[in-house]
DNA sequence: CAAGAGCTGTGAAATATTTCACAGAAACTT
DNA sequence: AAGTTTCTGTGAAATATTTCACAGCTCTTG
């Protein structure tokens, strides 16, 4: 039995990684697979993905590898997505409609179940099967959800520390966002960064001095 | 001077971060800023901004701080963005759209000149702007354009690494792949990915078992 | 112009993460 | 039923990254 109070964040995402993989290996009928197996696919040592399961319990049957149904529902139950997950959505440009239809939410077991934004075009009407509500009436109306997270997609010049707090307040203590803008958590809320461009940066960086 | 034959990958994240930072730094008209500053910003130790920034050269005054403009000049060079990368897309879906008229890529100096698709409304037409080509035509037209890398947005059954391996046959080195399957690169290439379902399940990890 | 304050860049220490390598366990094989 | 193979889980070692803490510099102030 594995019990550390401490580990890497960096295995989170490492896990997410795994699961897609398992996903992929039962779509091809396989029961069972070794960790150098399954390591290949997700390109880690068989040694680094032994020690990132065994950081959650002992997956491992010794000799017949990790049982592939098993190791993917004990992910799912870490990820918390075993149920449903009712996520809010801050912003209906392009990018925040793009996300409204993403099938990768609904697969994954996130569903956004209610939007907000300025446009008066938007506001007040169902888009994409869920309702829209003007921002200003973010506090009315979120409380009738039970989302726990929001996706921000909003416009930069008006995304600042100060939404961040209004959802915050509002018991929402996770946020992923889309805006290119790094924003501050307080503490308890847990935001996560997703900054297109700067992946471009990367490799172009790569390309230019690797 | 600083020369070290390498270092840690995660500092290129970290640029990306400070070179927002000096964005809204400087639009704010402040020309000088200290380390603490500035890794107060990124939510970084001033210890940490210090040594990723001396990773690369002296760029800090020892009384004024950092010459703002400058560090982010510097930055933007390290990132081989001072002049224009031009990117080739693949996919032309919600997201491929979406990725196309994303504002974000013109600003941070990277330019989607052409792209592909499979869907027969879509190809031997200007969409957004940019010329867009059957996925069959890949190896005929994809040399006209000085393209090093390509932005991967196209459906996840119809995405492998034999897609890959053409694209790497045709020079392309960098990949930026937003389809969430893990693709393993060949020999020299480089592949980003960006799982948004990903950031989620780790928000999702955090709430439940942070 | 000497003393004080406060900065950067960086050795050295501390901490975090990954890899090595093997004990112990199961399943074959002879 | 003893030997062989090959697996997982994990101490211990190796490596990578971050933080500490300060020398040396610049500016300010009296």
């Amino acid at each position: 039995m594995s019990k550390k109070n401490t580990f890497p964040i960096c295995i989170i995402d490492r896990l997410s990684v795994y699961h897609r993989i398992l996903d992929r290996v039962m779509e091809e009928g396989v029961t069972h697979a070794y960790s150098h197996e399954l390591a290949a696919l997700a390109e880690v040592s068989s040694a680094q993905f032994r020690r990132d399961i065994a950081a959650f319990g002992n997956f491992g049957n010794i000799s017949k590898g990790y049982d592939v149904a098993e190791l993917h529902r004990a992910i799912t139950r870490l990820f918390g997505t075993e149920e449903r997950q009712q996520v809010v959505l801050l912003g209906l440009g392009n990018l925040g409609k793009t996300l409204l239809s993403y099938r990768g939410f609904t697969i994954r077991g996130f569903d956004i179940v209610v939007v907000f934004d300025v446009d008066p075009d938007k506001v007040d009407r169902v888009i994409g099967g869920r309702p829209c509500y003007h921002l200003d009436k973010l506090e009315e109306i979120l409380p009738k959800f039970a989302a726990k997270m929001a996706i921000l997609a909003t416009a930069p010049e008006s995304t600042d520390e100060k939404l961040i707090s209004r959802l915050n307040n509002l018991g929402i203590k996770a946020v992923l966002n889309f805006v290119p803008k790094h924003l501050i958590p307080p503490e308890g809320m847990f935001i996560e960064q997703v900054d297109i461009s700067a992946k471009l940066e990367k490799l172009s960086f790569l390309l230019t001095n690797g």
